[in-house]
DNA sequence: ATTGTTCTGTTCGATACCGAACACAGTCGG
DNA sequence: CCGACTGTGTTCGGTATCGAACAGAACAAT
C-alpha cells in the first residue's frame, strides 16, 4: 500500500481548508499512499502514530465483538481524517479503521501535525470542530442502529458511500455491505432487490452503480441528511 | 437545583485521581449542585460552558430523531464528566445530557478547568484518557444497539445504573429504561418480569432493586464487561 | 371515600430480521 | 475448456420486537 511522490496533489477538504502557509509547511510531512480495499490503517487498541487524509476513497470504523460479530459505527472520507482524535491527545483507538473503497491518502506523523497544530490557530481550530462533527456522527450512528430500519441504513450508507467515491459506480459486495450494517446477507439481498428493481440503484457482481439518488434519499432515515448538512455547514455545499 | 455548599465534599472518582494541589486549586470553582431526574444540563447544540462531575447519581446521554423517538447513546456516572469534551475544545454538544438518577454534581466552568489545565500536566492527560474511554464507550454502544438483545442491553443497562447508584435500589420505571434502550414499554416489561421470575432483580411502581448482579452479569451482552475493564484499567478495580 | 393518574401485566396480529440452506451464474486460474 | 471460487437469488421456519390496546393495581390529590 506504499508508493511515494514528491509533490502529492490535495483534495482532501480539511487539508483544503487549511490556508496556504499552514499547507505548504505540512507539505514536505505528507506521504502519499495508496489504499486498497481492506488494508487495516488502524488497529482497535492501537496507538495512532500518523493521521490520514483521504483524497479519494472511504474509510470504514470497525467495532468487532468477541465472536466475531462486527458492525460499522462511522466512515471517514474526502472531508475527514482517520486517526483525528490523537490530535487531541487521545492515545489509543477505540475501533479498527480499514480502507473500504479504494482511493489515496496522505499520512502525516501525529507529531510533525501536532507541532503545526502548536503554531497554526486555524488548523488547530479546524481540529476541534471536525472532532465534533465526528461525535455528532457516532451518536447519530448509534441512534440509527437502533431506531430505524435495514433499508433506511442501507440507504444512508449508499448515499454516503457514494458522497465518498466520487464517481456513481463503485465496488461494493452484498457480503461485505451486510458485514458493515450488521445484519445477514440474505435480509440484504432482499433490501438491494427492491431498490434495484425501484430504480435506485443497479449493480453487477461486486460492483454497485447509483442511478436515482433522489429515490435513496426518500429511502433513507433522517440521519443522512443531518449528518450531512453538518458537514456542509462546516466545509460549505461543495 | 441550585444549593450551594462553601466545602462541597468530592466523591467523583475522576476528581479523586487529581493531585491535591490541582484539587485544591479547582476547589474554589468547584459549585455543588443537587441533580434531580430529567434536570436537563446540556441540550443537543448548546455550547458546552460548563462540566459537571457527579458524586452520586448518573446522567443520561441522549439522542432525538425528528419524530420523537429516542435512545440512550451513553451514560456518566462518578467516573466521568458532562461536557468532558468541551475541555479538548469541542464547542457544541451533539447530544442532549439529562439527569437519570439523582445526586449532586460539581459544576466548574469550562474556562477555569482549561486553566487549570494548562498549568496541570496530569489533569491534562487525565482529561484526554477520560476522553478516550468515552469514545470507546460510545463505540461500544453503537455496535451494541445493532447487534445485542433486548434482554442482553436491559441487563448491561441495570448493572450500569447499579455501579452509578451506590444503593442496590434506585427509581426506575418500565416505560422510562423502554425510552433509553430505544424500544416498546410493552417490550420491556416482558424482559423485566423474566428477570424478576429469574431472581436477577425485584421491582415495584417505579424502583428496582438489584438481588443478583451475577445474574445480570451472566444475561448481559459482553459490551458491560468490555467498557467496566477499561475503566477500572483507567481508574482503578474499585 | 372518590377520583384521577401512574405504573405494570398482558394480549394479539403484524413485521423485520435471523440463520441456515441450496441453486445458479459470472469470473478467474490453469 | 475445465474446475474452483465468488457473488447473488431465494426459500423457509423461527424468533424478536413492534404497535396498539385494554385492564387492573398502587398511589396521590381532594
Amino acid at each position: 500500500m506504499a508508493q511515494h511522490r514528491d509533490e502529492p496533489e490535495i483534495e482532501n477538504r480539511f487539508l483544503l481548508a487549511l490556508p496556504d502557509s499552514c499547507l505548504k509547511r505540512l507539505k514536505p510531512h505528507l506521504e502519499y499512499l495508496e489504499m486498497r480495499p481492506r488494508d487495516v490503517l488502524i488497529r482497535n487498541g492501537d496507538t495512532m502514530e500518523h493521521v490520514y487524509f483521504f483524497n479519494r476513497g472511504l474509510a470504514s470504523l470497525v467495532k468487532t465483538m468477541r465472536d466475531g460479530r462486527m458492525v460499522e459505527i462511522g466512515v471517514v472520507g474526502v472531508t475527514g481524517a482517520v486517526g483525528l482524535f490523537s490530535l487531541l491527545g487521545v492515545e489509543r483507538s477505540a475501533w479498527e479503521s480499514v480502507v473500504q473503497a479504494p482511493g489515496n491518502a496522505l499520512r502525516i506523523s501525529r507529531s510533525a501535525l501536532q507541532a503545526e497544530m502548536a503554531r497554526s490557530h486555524v488548523l488547530q481550530d479546524l481540529v476541534r470542530r471536525r472532532a465534533g462533527l465526528f461525535l455528532s456522527e457516532l451518536a447519530q450512528t448509534a441512534a440509527c442502529n437502533r431506531l430505524h430500519s435495514l433499508e433506511q441504513r442501507c440507504c444512508r450508507w449508499l448515499l454516503m458511500a457514494h458522497d465518498s467515491a466520487g464517481t456513481d459506480s463503485f465496488p461494493l459486495t452484498h457480503e461485505f455491505l451486510a458485514l458493515m450494517l450488521g445484519v445477514q446477507r440474505s435480509g440484504l439481498s432482499i433490501v438491494a432487490g427492491a431498490l434495484q428493481r425501484d430504480g435506485c440503484i443497479r449493480y453487477t457482481r461486486g460492483r454497485v452503480n447509483i442511478v436515482d439518488r433522489a429515490g435513496l434519499e426518500a429511502g433513507s432515515c433522517e440521519c443522512y441528511g443531518t449528518v450531512r448538512a453538518e458537514c456542509d455547514h462546516l466545509f460549505g455545499k461543495d
